[in-house]
DNA sequence: CCGTATCCGCGTGGATACTG
DNA sequence: CAGTATCCACGCGGATACGG
């Protein structure tokens, strides 16, 4: 990429922008999040986790393990014992970034049924003819 | 976990799922934790909001806000002054989010530089060539 | 001032087949 | 077992123009 050149950007908002960019970039993708939380206990192996992550595909699983690997959240390990095979294994900062977002699925299982109500109502307000 | 049973119907992590994809869904696009963010200190109308988050299209914050008010997250207010105007505001449960992000926030802007050394230790390691 | 409508590029992610 | 490669559908998000 080339550096813009002259920058004229508020850059107190940015700021805030460029954060929550690079934590969506990390755990806003479809997979992230569930192959973190199936690293919480341990080292997993490859084919423990596409077991585990229902509905995944060999290539997003792969693509999803090297981003993580890329940022440092995880490491992949080589076993050259007979069957060879790989694990995956959260780094400190994996762990840490687990934590944080924690919250978040706490917060996601205590309102998902409120979350419900509040689409349910809202769609019954503004299009009450979709009933069809 | 039941992870040592014979399990046939893997119900634990499709639950897990659900609830990173409800999180993902009303968190993980690009401008909602922004617009959450600016509405921290009370109401704001939407020349406010369009003004105070940088790049983002009068489409897109329509969009956003849209999706956050179906989602419970918030409120829209018309105000039949003059001139009229309208006015967002977090609800209870869109306080309770924002607290609940608030970790992964903070957690970014803690590891923003250490992510960085590991991409380009990656990187270099990986794709030593794309430096030539 | 606050949207809506339309068009469209692009990135994400899914299906499938092939390799070491 | 653990990937890679290729193709492609889909939806997010950006640009622009228009309406109440």
């Amino acid at each position: 990429m080339e550096a813009a050149q002259s920058d004229p950007r508020p850059a107190a908002q940015s700021d805030d922008a460029c954060r929550t960019r690079v934590v969506l970039n990390i755990v806003g993708n479809k997979w992230s999040m569930l192959v973190v939380r199936h690293l919480r206990n341990g080292p997993r192996r490859f084919t423990e986790l596409k077991r585990a992550t229902d509905g995944i595909s060999q290539r997003m699983l792969t693509v999803t393990l090297r981003s993580l690997e890329r940022d440092g959240i995880l490491t992949r390990t080589v076993h050259e014992v007979m069957p060879p095979h790989v694990s995956y294994e959260l780094t400190e900062m994996g762990m840490t970034l687990r934590q944080a977002t924690a919250p978040l699925l706490d917060w996601s299982i205590a309102h998902l049924s409120r979350i419900d109500d509040a689409r349910a109502t809202y769609d019954a307000r503004a299009d009450p003819s979709a009933a069809s």
